[in-house]
DNA sequence: CTTATATATTCCTATCCACGAATATGTCTT
DNA sequence: AAGACATATTCGTGGATAGGAATATATAAG
C-alpha cells in the first residue's frame, strides 16, 4: 500500500498512470505527450513498475507499458474501511459529544 | 490529490491515518500506540493537517486530532475512473488483439 | 505565580530521490 | 555488418524531508 502511494505521490508519475489510464502506450508516445525526456520517462516507469503499478510488453524495438489493475483494486479495498467518514455519522456524532462536554467545562468562564 | 498521496505516502503518517479511522484521538495517545517520539508526531500531524487530512479540536492542553472525510471522498472519485481497469474488459482485449499481432510478426523466427 | 502537563517549533544533519547529461542496450532496416 | 531508432541505465548533483535534541508555547493545578 505504501509502496503503491509512493509511486502515485510523484506528480510525473502521477500524470504517467493518469495517461495509461486510457490504455497502454509506448515510451515515446508518453515522452511526446508529457513533454519529459525520455530518460526520466523510463526512469518512472521502472520506479512504477517495481511498484507493480504497471507491466511492459515488447514490441519490436518499442516498449508498451499498461496499468496493472491490482493496486488499483487494493487501494480501493482499503479505501472502504474510510467510507464510514463520511456515509455514517460516526465521527460527527463523536465530535458533538466532545464539543457538549467542552461547552460545559467552559461555563462561566471567558473564551481564551 | 497529488497533495493527499503525498501525505499518505509516510509509512509513519499512514499509521497515523490508520489509528484516526477509528475515531478522534489526542497526540499523547498516539505517541504512545505507535511508540514515537512526540515532536516527530506533532510534525507529522502538522504534515497532515496542511495537507487537509485532519483537523483539530483543543481540549485543555490537549488536541483532538481527527480525519477529515473530504480528501477521502476526493480518493475514491479519482479511484472509480480506474474500475475499468478491472470490471471492463477494456485493456484486457487491446492486450490480447496486440499479442496476436506480435505473435503474426514473429511467425517463422525464433523468439530472442 | 510557580510548577506540571501536553503539544508545537526550531535547528541540525543524514538520507533519499528527481533531474540532467552522457552512455549503454536492444531491435529493426538495408 | 552498419546505421537508425527506441528505450534503459549510470553517474553526479541539488533540493526536499524525516528524525533527533533542545526549546518554546499553552493550559491546568496548586
Amino acid at each position: 500500500m505504501i509502496t503503491t502511494l509512493r509511486a502515485l505521490a510523484e506528480p510525473h508519475r502521477f500524470q504517467i498512470v493518469e495517461l495509461l489510464r486510457d490504455g497502454p502506450r509506448p515510451v515515446g508516445d508518453m515522452v511526446h505527450r508529457l513533454r519529459l525526456r525520455q530518460p526520466q520517462v523510463s526512469k518512472h516507469l521502472r520506479v512504477l513498475s517495481d511498484a507493480g503499478l504497471v507491466d511492459v510488453r515488447v514490441d519490436a524495438q518499442r516498449r508498451i507499458y499498461a496499468l496493472r489493475p491490482a493496486p488499483f483494486q487494493e487501494l480501493e479495498v482499503w479505501l472502504e474501511r474510510y467510507r464510514r467518514l463520511w456515509e455514517d455519522n460516526f465521527q460527527r456524532l463523536d465530535a458533538l459529544l466532545d464539543e457538549l462536554k467542552t461547552k460545559e467545562k467552559k461555563r462561566g468562564r471567558t473564551k481564551r
